[in-house]
DNA sequence: TATTTAGTCAACGGCACGTCGATACACATC
DNA sequence: GATGTGTATCGACGTGCCGTTGACTAAATA
């Protein structure tokens, strides 16, 4: 709508680094704050003061506060693709790793959940991460049919949209403490059991 | 905090009747308005003007935009509690249960979930309405294992809190088409072999 | 030196919010 | 009929945050 420029930027994203220092500033109180409260309780206002600038300067280096939420997301989102793709892994791999990135930037997954229902992007590349997860375990699914462990009978991909899903709002409850939820300690091996049973049709990942 | 009144009310839920036209003319168009837009594109003066009222009296109704979707949300909460509980009923019937509630008052539920982040109160009713299918489905479990049927080794609360928000996210996601996300046909049906296999570790409910 | 370009912010206008105070009306009580 | 009490209504106000404009500085570049 507003672009005019000869970079093509994409809503959120800087064109040239140097005041760069500023950006990462920015995104560093950010993560800061939404350790302690809600995304809606920091202001644009908090996120430039935080930074040492003024509101309209907050405003040179991203769009809005929901870009800046995407940034940090981004940030994650790299992460995850940068992982190995090890084909063949074990499913509970894919689980450990899923887990492990919801408890790192847990502050930020929470903003995210929190803007999904408001920001049409967020949505899209929150549901772009969980992607990531749905294809490594729709490839193990499909290399754990190919041995003839797995149960037959539902598609691969749709068996991972759902045990990613699952996981997804299980941790997120679990974390937030969310009711009804499961336990801290116990979410984790509970998600690999009905992983397990829903894979394989036991409990011993078809061992 | 502004309460000195001699009914105890509870920030929404109204005192007396008779002006309740309106209350229910707000409720109205609150409902109207959600299945055409999102929460955050509908303001107060949009209620009060769609119920005929000023945004000032519409305070007289209700505290705020979020009560009047608690109060909304409070109507499917007691639906789902006045359904006949029929002990040791067959999960699937549980499952048939939770998707029609969401189909029914979809647009209710993509408000909460819009509002679940910002208000305490939203997560709390929307986790009783929950708590309402996970202990159904909980109770069904146990009644299998019993019968002998289900697979032990998981507690059967947990697991009916895995199995239930793992259908959320699924109605919530294929509703919405939030990617990735299960086709609207196929939703139920994948749900309904997972949870078969997560409790009887096959596809034919242990028969 | 002149010109551009990155970076900065005071000040403005706007929108939605929540509140206050005045009012109007019904109905009871004196 | 006067007077009161509680319900219902809204105009008008102050506030907070938002996003933009326009003018400014400082540094790089011609």
């Amino acid at each position: 709508m507003t672009s005019g420029d000869s970079v093509p930027r994409r809503g959120r994203r800087r064109r040239r680094p140097s005041g760069d220092d500023r950006e990462r500033a920015i995104l560093a109180t950010a993560e800061r704050l939404l350790a302690e409260r809600a995304v809606h309780d920091i202001s644009i206002d908090d996120l430039a003061k935080g930074a040492g600038i003024s509101r309209p300067t907050f405003y040179f280096y991203f769009p809005s506060k929901e870009a800046v939420i995407l940034t940090l997301l981004d940030r994650v989102a790299e992460e995850v693709r940068r992982r190995p793709a090890r084909a063949g892994e074990r499913v509970s791999e894919d689980l450990a790793e899923i887990h492990t990135t919801f408890r790192v930037h847990a502050p930020v997954m929470f903003a995210v959940a929190q803007i999904v229902g408001e920001s049409e992007e967020a949505g899209k590349l929150w549901g772009e991460i969980l992607e990531e997860f749905v294809a490594g375990v729709t490839a193990a699914i499909e290399s754990e049919l190919e041995r003839g462990a797995a149960l037959e009978g539902i598609a691969p991909r749709s068996l991972a949209i759902a045990l990613v899903w699952m996981l997804e709002r299980v941790l997120h409850t679990s974390l937030a403490g969310q009711q009804p939820a499961l336990g801290l300690d116990d979410a984790l091996d509970i998600v690999l059991g009905v992983w397990s049973r829903a894979i394989y049709g036991n409990d011993t990942f078809g061992g």
